[in-house]
DNA sequence: CGGTGATGCTACTCTTGGGTAGATAAGGGC
DNA sequence: GCCCTTATCTACCCAAGAGTAGCATCACCG
């Protein structure tokens, strides 16, 4: 046998297992949280999904609240990081835009259950931790203002305070969170096509200065 | 003395008091309800502010559920009576339609509390409430749609599916109640203009039949 | 002034669920 | 196969708050 490989082998696989652990929790709390409410789902109701029990979860986070926080960055930070995606691709602002509301949409849709519980129980929150997603929002609807504005110089939009209208288009989206349901009336498709239409004529440049 | 008009006299009176107090019970829970959310406000919380004890508060409501669906349909009842005054309004699908965005996105403003309630707290709502409430919210978006095809027909809005972006824009104009902050870098009348901008955009006659 | 009903309060009960201390089992090196 | 460490569970505590039984108080009437 060769000179051991072990030192830090069998750390690395320890940590990615807790991680994997860490993440199984969070996926089931997601889901309890999104169907049936923060408060209203006990960590004995999360347990159980997994076949564990209450202290187990106690070991991979510290409490109820910290669990609250991760499920609601989450959809918060993918959306942030879809976003900076879309704005890298090549284009005009009116590409860019096509791509962000197209992607935004879509990554919004699919992770429906992280946005709408941070919407709901934002109030959960501990203070902190609101605040530290306010910010990446913030951003968010920073970076889209960016574009617009952009877009406004090239006079392919045609819009007063692009970052007013961001947060307009920034809502648009995430009210998708709060308003689809899955085998509804329709489908996810069709959900991202209308959003897209509404946002390029939202933006769109009109003849009228004001109505 | 002529013959004593009681009877139903004093019966009407008492009525009126047990009503004002019934809304005087429901306003402070709205306000705890909107600023620390459902579940973290007692009924001893609720109480203290009027003064008052718990058992005070359930002489005049069945329990806290049904303080919240009261809470919950006052919104949208109120969204709901605005919307078919303005639809009543005289003049153009055009004219009508600014009437009731600008008229809606003002009682929800004004209303905040009870329809960011609404949105956060349906899940705490027993079944048929909530059942309850969706009739009345679709309800609104029908009438809406059915305004938005008047304004196809007419020529005045260029949309594809009229019934669809009526829940755009009842999306946009519920969208405020989670986002307006009383006090905040923006007023209630810039919020609204800003509101009647986007409508009127979204549902504006354009030269592309799709981008 | 005394009786009578309505109104509101005091003082509980009882469940629920977050959080934890300490027992137990499982893996891994020697 | 034994021991030690880490991971997980059993069994509990405890606070909080919804909801209630029964008493006190007060207005109104004779």
């Amino acid at each position: 046998m060769p000179a051991k490989l072990s030192g830090p082998r069998p750390v690395r696989l320890k940590e990615e297992i807790a991680a994997f652990k860490r993440r199984r929790i969070l996926e089931e709390s997601s889901h309890l949280f999104f169907t049936q409410g923060y408060d209203a789902t006990t960590l004995d109701a999360v347990a159980e999904r997994l076949n564990v029990t209450k202290p187990f979860i106690y070991s991979y986070y510290k409490n109820k609240s910290e669990l609250l926080f991760e499920v609601c960055q989450t959809g918060i930070r993918l959306s942030l990081q879809v976003l900076e995606q879309s704005l890298a691709v090549e284009g005009s602002a009116t590409d860019k835009l096509k791509a962000v509301v197209e992607r935004v949409a879509r990554i919004i849709i699919e992770n429906q259950r992280y946005i709408s519980v941070y919407l709901r129980e934002e109030k959960s929150l501990a203070p902190e931790d609101a605040r530290a997603i306010r910010v990446m929002r913030h951003h968010f609807d920073e970076l889209l203002g960016d574009l617009l504005e952009k877009g406004v110089k090239t006079g392919e939009f045609g819009i007063q305070e692009p970052s007013r209208t961001a947060i307009w288009v920034s809502g648009l989206l995430t009210w998708i969170a709060l308003w689809y349901h899955e085998g509804g009336s329709w489908s996810a498709t069709e959900v991202v096509m209308d959003a897209l239409t509404m946002v390029m004529k939202m933006v769109a440049p009109g003849r009228s200065h004001r109505g």
